[in-house]
RNA sequence: GGGCCUAUAGCUCAGCCUGGUUAGAGCGCAUCCCUGAUAAGGAUGAGGUCGUUAGUUCAAAUCUAACUAGGCCCA
């Protein structure tokens, strides 16, 4: 028996029950199990921070990382979905160290490295209960058992593996580099860290001139070079002056004194009274001598530094076209000296930002409190020429709130520069979705990759597996493994954090090692993560290629520069391969103002609320019918969750609830739903509905089979639409026909929307898993099931019926035309009429309507079609060139051609179309190459053009027409009555009718069994009697009670 | 400063790759119809200098260039 099926069911409540009830029986478990020996499909799940609860971007990752991997899995492979968790790192450390009230390394120090980084680890389990619980609201099945974390031992080992795979290709070397630097968190950042907290800032920026040591082409002794910073704490670190090799400076005299500046900057000297005294190009400056501000360096760098140099950077938008260059404080300062053969470096200030005892003065300035003395300074020494402040915008420690600085620091490197062409070459075999991210932007970035910093000045992360003899820095030993950590040290350990280590030193030939203080980036990590999560090769080794590179992984455009960068030069470093095989990947998703969903702004619904508002399917198909899946921004929408659930959920589980109430109604069950006829023996809709289906599966399978997501929601809920109001409404009929009247009919109707029902629910369950199963559930009607064990539709050809599906296109076109129609010259569908003609004299067009007649009369409800030939007597034609054809055979004649065109007769029309075209200017013209318009010859309301050809409809009311018009008002307002008195749609009824109306009577008489029929009356009176309920033109009262 | 993306109806977006003379949908609005699957459905209508400018072309929303504005990533 087919349940009873409450039409307001409450999404996010039966939701619930299914996880609940998928929990009970295991179906997640067992999806897996039955695939177990299975070909393998590689997923890899890209690891989230715990930090925060999750928002909008890790849900839409979810979904689509549950689509593609249930998708496979019904397909018949064995995809196995581990949930992975990156938990160290910068983000961790703070919200701990926020907890604990600790500021700065020196207070974790002082707290102990041991201490906190265990509660670090207690902290990363509190965070992940949250993600639990919403991944299961939005019906993402992914492993959480078998999880794995970036701090398990054996992934961490992995890492090691990794990082000494690295080492023994020379691909790990540590330099300076001249990164974006905290001084409240004691460590440098990666540039996209910098990024997160830009402000508008008031910095000062001043000119202040240094002294020419020597003559040096145009430069004369003593002339001064007026140069520009933002920065005056980097002065005293200042050992070049950039100039642009192509940019005009000119000599300019104020006073006695001479200055070079920018020609185009001249006018930073409008206040003075100036005159330019000759002029040079960068590039006969470059190579010049200076004498620096500041001497605390001149000795040791003299000769070697202090000189004019070259840079790109220099422009003269602002400033001087001179700029101060300290290479210790500025990464292109740092490369413009390299650049320039100054290998020479200084670096007057410490870890924590004060300046060191070096620079008279200045000893223990936090460098922002340096700028003014530092301005002092330069005045006292009559160095400054000018200083003002200026805003501009500036980065922030996005977890400190501190400025940044730039900051020379010795740092670890993989040396990416060397692979990145061999990376560019290797991208191309990934299929990426959408293929402009991978095509350009990712493979652009390969191109230009540098050099990758990984190590990091912190405490929670994995650790560099470098000991360094105490004696000689050059003498580095790189550990692979516990096991031959123990064999050096002498020491097993069972964790890999820090707190762990740093105590263990290696002893060799009587030579000391320690370990190198770093941890690595936490990007490492997750690059990592093909290998840790299988602690490769210290496990898995035999089996590890079997699913090595992923066949799918899926992220927000974001992580081209994260994970998918970081997964790319490890697996090119190491296997010279790529680590996936298709990507897909998500645009970011907005609030809806077009702004950066913000917690501190609330301009975004909170995910756990919206999902208990309207479940997880909704939010699924909402996000994975929008534009982030074609890598584009979404403005996030309630608004657009909740139609979502209106146009697509609902009439989804209406027309389930339709087939289950009915078949529940009339006893149905499925060993009856057996006995209906083959698919050939059906009816057309039914053959038409099910060949629809046939045919979406065939389009769905090529879409999912190439990742293209965004090509298979479409037609998935243009199928909705076409079961819904389509076939659902117009065979309603058949449903609730009467029992012994047209059984087998009825049962095929029955049996086709079940059919239909089971397999679109299949095709539809990677996408609404809750939905899908609860019809599933529904039209099985089996323990212990359930429909993402089933296996994924594939089409069967032999069902597909293209004509059939062309002919409803036609049927459909007639069908709105009427009732077009009927609309403008007020004709209700309840007034039945005699006839329509259809106006063509295209023999095929006729067959092709006559067969599928039946639908057009039933759904215009019309008497009779009748087929008019003579077309002269209704439309004419209008002919035009098809541009797109002629255009290019043509070019410009084609505007001749149009207005030869334009000025036929019709009969040279007619002649044109029996020739099968024309002959114009040497020009062979086919009736292909023409555009013909029909248009109507009167204007009239009941003719109407469809394209090639015409329907007229017959508008004569006989009384006949009206009386059953009547009998149709009736049982409409009959049926009203019922369901306002809540009977049941099986429940019997009396039905008296009173009037005294002469047309009322006589409908009653030739169409009292419809009525019956239509109401399930078993007794029916008219009773003559004045009626007060007007109907039409007349009153008429219907009284029902149930029998 | 660089790379990539976006700009089309009041709002959200198709169409652009492959140029073709009537630029489409959904929402909202207005009017109407239908309803014993309906937190529904359907129809009709109003609403567009296709970001700006220049170019290529017989023909530009579509191709090219510059510009403007926004986004993402990088510097």
């Amino acid at each position: 028996m087919f349940k009873r099926i409450d039409n307001n069911i409450d999404f996010a409540e039966n939701e619930n029950k299914i996880s609940d009830y998928w929990n009970e029986i295991n179906a997640f478990e067992k999806s897996l199990d039955i695939r177990k020996d299975s070909k393998i499909f590689r997923f890899y799940d890209g690891p989230p921070f715990p930090t925060g609860s999750p928002h909008y971007g890790n849900l839409l990752a979810g979904v689509i990382k549950d689509i593609v991997p249930r998708y496979w899995t019904m397909r018949g492979f064995f995809v196995e979905r581990r949930f992975g968790w990156d938990v160290h790192g910068l983000p961790i450390e703070m919200e701990v160290q926020k907890e604990l009230g600790l500021e700065d390394p020196q207070d974790i120090d002082d707290y102990g490295i041991d201490k906190f980084n265990e509660a670090c680890r207690s902290q990363v389990q509190t965070n992940t209960e949250n993600w639990e619980k919403i991944t299961r609201k939005i019906g993402r099945w992914v492993d959480f058992e078998n999880d794995y974390k970036t701090m398990d031992v054996g992934f961490m080992e992995s890492v090691w593996w990794v990082f000494k795979e690295l080492y023994d290709k020379g691909l790990i070397y540590k330099d300076y580099k001249v990164l974006p630097y905290s001084w409240a968190a004691s460590t440098p950042l990666s540039n996209f860290e910098a990024n997160m907290d830009y402000r508008n800032v008031e910095d000062p920026s001043i000119f202040f001139q240094l002294e020419a040591r020597n003559d040096f082409n145009d430069i004369r002794k003593g002339d001064y070079f007026l140069v520009w910073t933002t920065t005056p704490w980097c002065i005293p670190a200042n050992l070049a002056i950039a100039v642009g090799k192509d940019i005009n400076y000119s000599r300019v005299k104020i006073d006695s004194q001479y200055y070079w500046i920018a020609t185009e900057r001249l006018q930073e000297l409008d206040s003075y009274d100036y005159s330019v005294q000759g002029s040079c190009d960068g590039e006969n400056m470059i190579g010049g001598e200076y004498i620096p501000a500041y001497s605390e360096f001149e000795k040791e760098n003299i000769g070697k530094a202090f000189k004019l140099i070259h840079s790109d950077d220099t422009n003269t938008g602002s400033g001087s076209g001179l700029v101060s260059q300290a290479p210790s404080y500025g990464e292109s300062d740092f490369y413009c000296l390299k650049n320039a053969g100054i290998t020479a470096i200084v670096d007057p200030v410490t870890l924590a930002g004060k300046f060191d005892q070096s620079v008279a003065g200045l000893e223990d300035l936090n460098v922002k409190d340096a700028d003014n003395v530092i301005i002092k300074q330069l005045d006292e020494r009559g160095l400054l020429f000018s200083s003002k402040r200026e805003m501009h915008s500036y980065p922030f420690c996005w977890r400190t709130g501190t400025p940044l600085i730039y900051k020379a620091i010795p740092t670890w490197f993989v040396n990416v520069e060397k692979i990145s062409d061999r990376m560019v070459e290797l991208n191309s075999q990934t299929h990426w979705v959408p293929g402009f991210i991978g095509e350009k932007r990712f493979s652009n970035w390969l191109a230009d990759a540098r050099d990758w910093a990984i190590s990091r000045n912190r405490y929670w992360g994995s650790c560099i597996p470098i000991w360094i003899n105490d004696d000689d820095p050059d003498d580095i030993i790189c550990v692979g493994s516990i096991e031959q950590l123990k064999e050096l040290s002498g020491v097993e350990v069972d964790d890999l954090h820090k707190h762990f280590l740093d105590e263990i030193k290696i002893e060799i030939n009587g030579k000391s090692y320690t370990r190198t203080p770093e941890v690595l980036d936490c990007w490492f990590e997750s690059g990592s993560m093909p290998y840790g999560q299988q602690h490769y090769p210290f496990e898995n080794s035999e089996n590890f290629m079997d699913g090595f590179p992923a066949d799918f992984i899926a992220e927000g455009l974001d992580q081209t520069r994260g994970w998918f960068y970081t997964l790319t030069v490890l697996a090119v470093s190491l296997f010279d391969s790529v680590a996936f095989k298709n990507c897909i990947t998500t645009g970011m998703i907005l609030a809806e103002d077009g702004r950066k969903m913000s917690k501190s702004l609330k301009n975004y619904p909170d995910p756990e609320d919206l999902l208990d508002k309207y479940g997880g399917d909704s939010l699924r198909a909402y996000l994975i019918n929008s534009p982030v899946v074609r890598g584009e921004p979404l403005k996030f929408s309630e608004e657009g969750v909740k139609l979502v659930t209106r146009n697509v959920i609902l009439p989804l589980w209406n027309s389930f609830s339709f087939f289950s109430n009915y078949a529940n109604a009339d006893n149905i069950t499925i060993e009856e739903l057996s006995k209906a006829d083959p698919i050939e023996n059906r009816t057309l809709m039914d053959q038409w509905i099910i060949s629809s289906l046939q045919s979406l599966i065939k389009t769905v399978n090529e879409k999912m089979e190439n990742y293209y997501l965004y090509e298979v929601i479409p037609p998935l809920i243009g199928f909705i639409d076409e079961l819904t109001n389509w076939y659902v409404r117009t065979n309603r009929k058949r449903f609730w026909k009467e029992k012994d009247v047209d059984d087998i009919d009825k049962l095929n109707a029955f049996k086709t929307l079940h059919e239909v029902l089971f397999e679109f629910s299949k095709t539809m369950a990677p996408v609404l898993p809750f939905i899908c199963e609860e019809i599933y559930q529904g039209l099985v009607q089996k323990q212990n099931s359930s429909i993402h064990l089933e296996d994924y539709p594939e089409a069967n050809d032999q069902i597909i019926n293209k004509k059939l599906e062309e002919q409803i296109v036609i049927a459909k076109k007639i069908i709105k035309t009427g009732r077009n129609i009927r609309l403008n010259l007020n004709l209700p569908n309840k007034q039945p009429l005699e006839k329509i003609s259809i106006i063509s004299n295209n023999a095929s067009l006729v067959e092709d309507i006559e067969s599928v007649k039946e639908i057009i009369l039933d759904e215009l409800n019309l008497k009779n079609i009748v087929y008019l030939s003579e077309v002269d007597d209704w439309y004419r034609y209008e002919c035009k060139p098809d541009f797109s054809k002629l255009g290019p055979k043509l070019g410009s004649e084609i505007t001749n051609l149009a207005n030869f065109l334009n000025e036929l007769e019709q009969n040279e029309i007619k002649e044109i179309i029996a020739n099968n075209g024309l002959s114009y200017k040497q020009n062979k013209i086919s009736l292909n190459d023409l555009d013909m318009r029909l248009v109507k010859l009167e204007e009239s309301k009941s003719h109407e053009i469809i394209e090639e050809f015409s329907i007229n409809l017959d508008i004569q009311i006989s009384n006949e027409l009206f009386y059953e018009r009547i009998s149709r008002e009736i049982v409409s307002i009959v049926q009203k009555q019922r369901k306002d008195l809540k009977f049941d749609i099986t429940d019997r009824i009396k039905l008296n009718i009173l009037t005294d109306d002469e047309k009322a009577k006589a409908s009653f008489k030739l169409f009292n069994d419809y009525i019956a029929k239509e109401t399930l009356a078993t007794e029916i009176n008219l009773v003559e009697k004045k009626a007060t309920n007007v109907l039409l033109d007349f009153k008429l009262d219907t009284v029902i009670e149930k029998t």
